[in-house]
DNA sequence: AGACTTATT
DNA sequence: GTCT
DNA sequence: AATA
């Protein structure tokens, strides 16, 4: 239960565990069993090592020729052999210990000693390499999949965004997360899929999405696309959602009560929330797809703003920026200081000094210091406080005149303050910022996370996305590992205990799951 | 037939 | 809508 | 009901 949060150089093959040899009084020499981390994660790996070990059964850290039984997890026989290939070098048809399953080692726990093996027990090992190209499986789970940018399938996945879409639009949360599903499998494959052949054995393919992919495999089009991209409803509802603070109900609203245009809505009597004002007010801005470099020009912004309160704060660009984008709908910083405790208090403190510079137009700030529980004797474990706000963007200018430079040091202290409009008292009707003409700054949305360090790596797992593969990150360590993943932690239901992390590495093997970099999260 | 991520305001 |  |  005690893990050591210590810097380590965990590059450990997976297929090694520390303490060395066996301990205690072994009773069952003969069997020798190894087990695999992968699927089953290094703390229950340890733990069901140890439980072993005291029942007097031989567990071996590193695979060998004295191993008998490779007891594996949710991992298939070909699978097991192709990690063992891979690790130790050791070929397959060299291969004397039997591939069983987790099964056994819970029956043989279960008898106290090591029970005969059953042919149910035994992974099932293909192997037939069939002529031609071998079909590599593909896993259901985004957080299991390689995703790059690099999608080879835009046509498919295209099409199936616009029907996850619209089933979003329309409140039908399954289809949602049916054909976005099935538009992200497409976009992990390493292949153009030319022919229907090409879709065997993929996953959460079913008949409509494959239906779909058939039509466009024939015509270049599908009807049910096409429908859609010209209904009105469609259209207006994507155009509502697209404001920031407005959802699919509140755009199902208005839609209802007949408004199509953001003109109307502008120019209605309803009554918006803050997120909303702001949200049509800098609209025109906020659209604009935000540049890598405008990224980093904001990071250099608020790296100067943090620093003036804590100099050794560490500031990192998470989102899909971290995963390599080159464009994102806003930018996502992930704020944390080595000890513990220095960071508290520190969005509200950066907000208002920027707010001071007049570089914020809209904050939100959700601060977190009061809620703090006790998970194991005598820690604290407090949360994250967090910030959604408008940046103002200073354009660069090109054309360096000594004079007159826009460097974000020099402010242009301008109009806006808080969230503008507060001061246009009586007048809501002026609900756009952003059509002036010689404007020289953008807003732009900005996502500020502040972590203490020991829940450093869980934040940037939980802030770098994509949703997709955050969702099933979380759905995956609750069906197979029976543990409950937040962006903080990750808790063990089985032992009861929080399992500590220092990297991303590290929860990727608690998960059993390997290690996926940000680049190929791109779900 | 039921699950489908988990959290905050 | 797809999977278990 | 919105946001991440
Ligand atoms: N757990 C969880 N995490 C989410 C969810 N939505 C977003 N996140 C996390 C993962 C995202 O990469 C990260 C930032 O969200 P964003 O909305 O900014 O998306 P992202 O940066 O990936 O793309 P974008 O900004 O649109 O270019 O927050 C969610 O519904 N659940
Ligand atoms: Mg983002
Ligand atoms: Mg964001």
């Amino acid at each position: 239960m005690a893990q050591v949060p210590r810097k380590k150089k965990r590059k450990d093959s997976a297929l090694s565990l520390g303490g060395g040899g066996p301990v205690g009084a072994v009773k069952f020499g003969e069997a020798g069993i190894f087990l695999v981390e992968r699927r089953m994660g290094s703390s229950r790996r340890r733990f069901l090592t140890e439980l072993a070990r005291k029942k007097g059964f031989r567990v071996e850290g590193q695979m060998s020729e004295s191993v008998t039984h490779v007891v594996s997890e949710n991992n298939s026989g070909d699978e097991v052999l192709e990690l063992l290939e891979k690790q130790n070098g050791i070929c397959g048809t060299e291969f004397t210990a039997a591939l069983v399953d987790i099964t056994w080692f819970t029956e043989s726990m279960g008898a106290g000693k090591p029970l005969q093996l059953e042919k149910r027990h035994r992974l099932q090992v293909k192997r037939a390499a069939a002529a031609g190209t071998i079909a590599v499986p593909v896993s259901p789970h985004a957080c299991q999949r390689r995703t790059t940018l690099n999608n080879r399938n835009r046509l498919f996945t295209d099409a199936l965004n616009i029907l996850a879409e619209n089933a979003e639009l329309s409140e039908n949360e399954g289809p949602y997360l049916a054909f976005t599903r099935a538009s992200s499998v497409l976009k992990s494959l390493p292949y153009n899929v030319t022919k229907m052949d090409d879709l065997k054995g993929i996953p959460n393919l079913g008949d409509h999405s494959r239906k779909l992919i058939e039509e466009i495999l024939e015509g270049g089009t599908c009807n049910e696309v096409q429908d859609l991209i010209q209904n009105v409803r469609y259209q207006t509802l994507k155009k509502f959602t697209s404001i920031f603070g407005v959802g699919v109900k509140t755009a199902d609203k208005w839609f209802k009560e007949g408004l199509r245009t953001l003109n109307e809505l502008r120019a209605s009597t309803i009554k918006f929330t803050k997120q909303q004002e702001a949200g049509l007010l800098y609209y025109e801005d906020l659209i604009l797809p935000v540049t890598k470099v405008e990224a980093d020009l904001i990071k250099q912004i608020i790296e100067e703003a943090v620093h003036r309160f804590l100099p050794s704060a560490i500031i990192t660009l998470t989102g899909g920026f971290r995963r390599g984008k080159e464009y994102g709908h806003d930018v996502d910083f992930l704020i944390t200081h080595r000890e513990e405790g220095r960071e508290e208090g520190l969005i509200s403190k950066v907000i208002s000094w920027m707010t001071a510079q007049g570089i914020i137009l809209y904050d939100d700030i959700t601060d977190n210091s009061y809620h703090k529980w006790k998970y194991k004797e005598s820690e604290t474990f407090d949360r994250f406080a967090k910030c959604f706000s408008i940046f103002k963007l200073q354009k660069m200018v090109h054309n360096l005149e000594p004079g007159r430079t826009c460097s974000h040091g020099s402010l242009a202290a301008n109009e806006t303050r808080g969230i503008g409009l507060a001061g246009h008292a009586g007048s809501p009707r002026h609900l756009t910022a952003t059509a002036a003409k010689d404007k020289d700054w953008k807003a732009v949305r900005v996502d500020l996370v502040v972590a203490p360090f020991g829940q450093y790596a869980y934040a940037l797992l939980g802030w770098t996305g994509s949703r997709l593969f955050e969702r099933d990150l979380r759905r995956y360590a609750k069906h197979f590992g029976h543990m409950i993943l937040n962006s903080h932690s990750l808790f063990d239901n089985k032992q009861n205990t929080f399992l500590l992390a220092a990297t991303e590495e590290e929860i990727f093997a608690h998960l059993g799951l390997d290690y996926i970099p940000p680049q190929e999260r791109n779900a």
